[in-house]
DNA sequence: CAGACTGCGGAATACGTTTTCCCATCACGG
DNA sequence: CCGTGATGGGAAAACGTATTCCGCAGTCTG
């Protein structure tokens, strides 16, 4: 209270707290994070005391050091931004949280240059685990450096676990990409739709030619035509431009339209839609992820439930040793395996 | 490569990068971040080398420790995956990474003891800035604890800032909800509206207390009829169940449905929709936030755009000292106002 | 050419914890 | 009454880094 605004106090220390209760420090610790060794019950009490008092909070990074091992798990992400990984994060932070874990989160914005660089400068702080989300771009020449530097990190006693990276050497949880297509794609063709295009992004993007060769494989053996296939952007205005040029191009040839996820779906209702052709009644649209806005836009679109949440959680599950959470112990180095299930809606009414 | 799978090699430490290079801890540690001391170049290409070699990477805890503070940001969210939230948090980590700062992310979950008790676990990481974002529910009890908390880590040196939580004795981000929303009435009354609906959430609820008061404002003096107001949730289902309530009430007596937020506004049209009631055409229907999907729902919805991830990074600009990044002295203390700024949409037609 | 000063390396200390090790006290059995 | 073990407290070492302080060599000044 005698200090001015601006009274630099250090905050209390255990030290403090100690001199506080009439303990050493030794006690101290004891005392509040009761270790194998007993402290008296009326010592307890005194430190518990003097550290509500002066509202004393342990020194993490002290603790760190001390313990040898940190209470965080990394998370490199994308992009927030996206729902796609922010579903994720969120999973990811409800499981550590649960488990009294701190997450730490960066965001790698696609470029495999400054995922390596994130992974380097996060290994710093000795996180217990490390996530790493978003499909990466294969064949980029960081590939080596990264899998060196998780590993670098393995050996140290870290977990590190991939979401949807399927080709890196740990632990991953993945989507079941392929299998959740070619299950739209049947349901499509059950549905009477028989000519179909794909806006899909580069084939270097690891999801987007899953989900599309799996389109292709659930239409194999129906006889229906080689779907046209569209490459574009992962984003928005990539599936927005593709339709455009879609219909530009002429559509009379086309029943329905799968995009491979849903902002590129619904971009492409409002591209088809500006260039005359009614989602819908005119030709049918599927999407992939099924996020939040899907079910509100009109027609409803048709997708594939992704469980994004589940998927992070999972991962934090994966991390952890067996004890902590439920999690079947063969799973702990295989990885899971989560599916995806469609849901056919307006956008693709049966014809 | 002479040990198992297993090997629990420790990291390497300051230590072996010295002994490796041939010199003191003292001077392997001024090479490696050049401190005010000089090192020959000789020496410090050698100890450069050696890290190289080892794959050092210095610990973040002990360097923590040693400085005596550390190079994170300590972010409090309400919800991670809520689009609102995750482009506040994808400006503070885009700020924060540009001002080599790491940031530790926490969700609150919306409850005020949640968000007080990870306030408290999150000062023993002992962050240079903690930054607190999500209108807190007024009246909650534990404000004055929160204050508390904060304030005991003000005093030890670190910053403390808030995104739109104007009520705490702290530098605040705030969005002009109430500006924004003014000035959508104004622009409603302009394009013909006379008879509006306002959905909102409990008054408690800041952010919604204030875009409905705003809204009033705007109207006043136009001599229009008091709006018809419909409590609800916060949320797409919320906006969804007024909107359903408000069709079997019948709304012949509205011209135009304004909702608080644009999940809500998104769900009251496709709960208008299912009522039989066109948006748009029948009655005009309005939000705020101008989220991604609001351009692809039919018709495409009017809203006030809210820079959110200019929020994020105004609220890290805020927290870091005046050299780091441009910010005007002033504020500092005083904390930024963002301007919303209303887009109409074919949502509300002229009429 | 003597003395002061500069430049730079290393030993030692500090940071806030946990943990190991030693010691005092006490109860108990012989 | 003495030895023996159990119990719990405290001193000190450890964790990995930054930094202060000291000392040595070399350079400049008068």
């Amino acid at each position: 209270m005698a200090d001015g605004p601006q009274g630099q106090a250090a905050p209390p220390t255990l030290h403090d707290v100690a001199r506080e209760a009439g303990v050493s420090v030794a006690t101290a610790s004891r005392a509040l994070n009761g270790s194998a060794r007993n402290v008296r019950a009326e010592n307890v009490a005194r430190v518990r005391a003097a550290a509500q008092r002066l509202g004393y909070r342990p020194h993490l990074s002290a603790q760190a050091i001390a313990r040898g091992s940190t209470r965080t798990v990394a998370l490199v992400v994308r992009d927030v931004a996206d729902p796609y990984f922010s579903a994720i994060a969120a999973g990811v932070i409800e499981e550590a949280e649960a488990a009294g874990l701190i997450v730490t989160m960066a965001v790698a914005g696609g470029s495999p240059e400054r995922e390596l660089q994130i992974v380097r400068t996060l290994r710093g702080t000795r996180p217990r685990v490390v996530i790493v989300t978003g499909s990466r771009i294969d064949g980029a020449g960081t590939r080596d450096a990264l899998v060196e530097e998780l590993e670098a990190y393995r050996t140290a006693g870290g977990r590190a676990v991939m979401i949807s990276q399927r080709d890196l050497p740990y632990p991953t949880v993945t989507i079941d990409n392929a299998g959740g297509a070619a299950e739209l794609a049947r349901a499509l063709l059950g549905a009477g739709y028989r000519r179909f295009a794909v806006l899909h992004a580069p084939a270097a993007l690891r999801t987007s030619r899953e989900r599309h060769e799996g389109f292709l494989a659930g239409l194999a053996g129906s006889g229906v035509p080689e779907p046209i296939a569209v490459e574009t952007d992962f984003t928005r205005d990539g599936g927005y431009a593709a339709a455009r040029r879609l219909a530009e191009r002429g559509i009379g040839d086309v029943d329905a339209v799968f995009a491979v996820n849903d902002v590129m779906a619904i971009g492409a209702m409002t591209g088809l839609r500006e260039a005359g052709v009614r989602p819908g009644p005119d030709v049918g649209v599927a999407g992939f992820d099924d996020i939040a806005p899907a079910v509100d836009v009109v027609p409803a679109l048709t997708s594939v439930a992704v469980p994004l949440r589940e998927a992070g959680a999972a991962a934090v599950r994966l991390a952890l040793p067996d004890g902590d959470t439920g999690c079947e112990a063969g799973a702990r180095e295989a990885g899971v395996r989560l599916p995806a299930r469609v849901i056919l809606r307006a956008s693709t009414p049966p014809r």
